[in-house]
DNA sequence: CATGAATGAGCCTTCATTCAT
DNA sequence: TATGAATGAAGGCTCATTCAT
């Protein structure tokens, strides 16, 4: 029995021990370099070994979203929890998904590998499975929010659009903005010179748009925000850390 | 003068018959299925050829969504036209949005494989900036809709946005939702059923919370909708046809 | 007839421009590098008009490689004439030498391409005919100082070597040491600091070791191959400049 | 242990393999015939597989001159050892290169290889620094002799000349010859009927110019030579053999 | 279980040469 | 005669995966 754990834990161990090398050259050189070779020559174990861990690359390239998504919901989870009101925490989460994005750069671009059509088509379905629980966990959070202040009446009803929907929206601007921000290279050139601030204030409109209490003028939003961002960074960075 | 000319055309001729034949690879199998040997195969051509037209595969997919924008803006420029109030040109835009994704699926995700960091990498800066200025003029169509409302009064001062970051926020939210629908492979199962009356909904709370004149309620404006969906798809379909 | 004259004129003017073109190519990054695309994207004619005068790339090494040893002859020439007793002519051949060598690079590169078996084999027989004739024609020119100064009693007779044979170790030496030179990456590494004074030694040894008068000790030697140098140069280079 | 052992044997054994294969195919038609994919359909071996020995078809080549140096080199010291005075020994070196050129027709070839530019460009600097010593170690056999003639008089001092100066020399005439016997096609037409036998008197009478005793006159030295190719040919005959 | 050599299809690219205009 | 697009064989190299040890 303790041998076996052993084993196990040695085994485990392994598997983190190629997530740690996989991952910098996923983010730095894209899915093309990650290669099994690589992979192997930077640790002290042979590509066959790799082998026996994960039946494929791409399985590595899910695997590394997996705890990219886990460590999301852990934000989440701790950005929508107290006794605040809901928009607020509804905020709060807001404020949790740019410090993923700026703090968690690797992770949120594991989560754009994870995207790409090739790596679903190739790997197993239990991991896409445990991917897409990640992601209806995270979705929870927020729409948790969203059914707590339509009953409290902070929200009026949504006539043509459930919780989920709702959220949805939210994720669309949050999201996409994100993705045009790391993928147009001059935005700037655009007329877009500060993106961040420009999807808080949409934010702000968007909410204020559907009536949800309390009703925040763009300045007091925006300072508001700032004041959760300087309360809440702290946790997300001790998050973070615990996160290995 | 005549024999140079019909030279020049038969050139071009073959660039074209490349790219269509370059396009349902790049669309159905992705990136890495595209290879100029398979390009190659599929046309009466040699694969040398193919390297005095594009002088690397890379340069297809750029060429490609160079043609995919070059419609866009046309969808756009065709929906922003009219003596209507910008708000309801601002929702033929949306709806052109729509039509794009829907019905120009291809273009659509070419866009998105344009995107893609290696394609940007490997490619010449002649057509890199023929995609920018794509993207401007695009951009432009939509910030001169808000410049207009601006200064005729339907749209309030905006106090923090510039008109392109104003822009930058419905494009986000229209982006984003159509990746995420495109990428995740079971909205439904998160509980949004309907990804696209949702974020015509969103647009709609977006541009009140803004109090874009004039201010519409989600059934008026799901209305509104699609009555311009059933007014301007025919125009957007000759658009489409005409894009050769 | 005129006419005719004239299309000669421009055909001649026309290979001597691809011999232009193509020369620092082959110099510069070697005979891989010489492409006849090179050569057209580099003169404002086509590809095929340069297979109209050169049936392939090796003949226009071929060519450069008889431009050179012309030269090369004309120098030879020069440094044979005069009144001066043949062993000074002799050591103004081994001058002209060192000027091909240093001042002539890049025929005297050309000259090494030629050797390659690869342009030898592909090349027609008319040009290596040509070829072989320059090399004979610079043998003869060293090869007539031989036999004058065994006529007049400078050069006492050789038993088992014809004048020929006797140039050829003179050859031998020359070239070796050009070749060792360019070749060998690190001569100093080796211990050896001066090559072209080295060998300007032992070809004085040399000579007095076949009794060759007047016999010269190391310092004289040294002394009046820098005396011819200083006189010659000038000469060479206006044969140089005039050899177009 | 010796499963370790086995399988590096093994792996060297398919690495001299390699080297068998490629030698011919360089030797007979040169760097460019010289395929991977060639070398790899004349053995048992996929062409991955030889990549996995040689990173390039250069470092083959290098290997292959690697090899062929150091037979040089054991030829060198066998005919400097004994207690015959130097300029025998020297004679003998003399000799050891007439040896390798003829009997080691390939190996002298695979030498002219090495000095080519590309070669050296795309190949790996150890190989590189393995040549350098190998060949500075030839330089070291010849220049000893050098040194101890002059200490013990035999050789008169060398006033401008390192010892291995003074070897560069022979080294410029012997190397010198045998290119131009390989790539000149007919000496013979050049009035050059024996170059071998006249490059042995050049190098009597270089030795005799710079007084190296015991000076010879041609005849004499002649005999030598060819007594002493009587008895070292055996001797060198099996250095190659056990040379693999 | 770990190993890592072997595989071999496949990729991108080059280029000497041809030939219709 | 000039042109230059088309050709297509060939080259160098990569890498996911297998499997004997």
């Amino acid at each position: 029995m303790v041998e076996i754990t052993r084993k196990q834990r040695e085994i485990q161990q392994r598997t983190q021990e190629i997530l740690r090398v996989a991952k910098p050259i996923l983010i730095a050189e894209g899915l093309q370099a990650l290669t099994m070779d690589r992979v192997a020559s930077h640790m002290q174990y042979a590509k066959g070994t790799i082998y026996n861990h994960f039946p494929n690359k791409e399985e590595i390239v899910l695997e590394l979203a997996i705890e990219a998504m886990k460590l999301r919901h852990k934000l989440f989870d701790a950005a929508a929890s107290g006794d605040r009101p809901a928009r607020m925490r509804l905020m709060t989460i807001g404020v949790a998904c740019e410090f993923y994005t700026q703090r968690c750069p690797e992770e949120f671009q594991v989560e754009q590998w994870m995207r790409n059509a090739n790596i679903w088509d190739k790997s197993s379905s239990e991991r896409q499975v445990i991917i897409r629980q990640c992601e209806a966990g995270c979705m929870q959070v927020v729409a948790r929010l969203v059914r707590e202040s339509l009953e409290q009446g902070d929200l009026p009803a949504l006539d043509h659009l459930s919780p989920e929907e709702m959220v949805f929206g939210l994720w669309a601007i949050t999201f996409g903005s994100q993705i045009l921000t790391a993928s147009s290279p001059s935005l700037e050139a655009l007329g877009v010179f500060d993106p961040i601030r420009a999807i808080r204030i949409h934010c702000c409109r968007l909410l204020n748009g559907f009536g949800w209490q309390p009703i925040l003028d763009e300045h007091q939003y925006l300072n508001l925000v700032e004041n959760i961002a300087a309360e809440y960074f702290p946790l997300f960075e001790q998050i973070q850390r615990e996160h290995r």
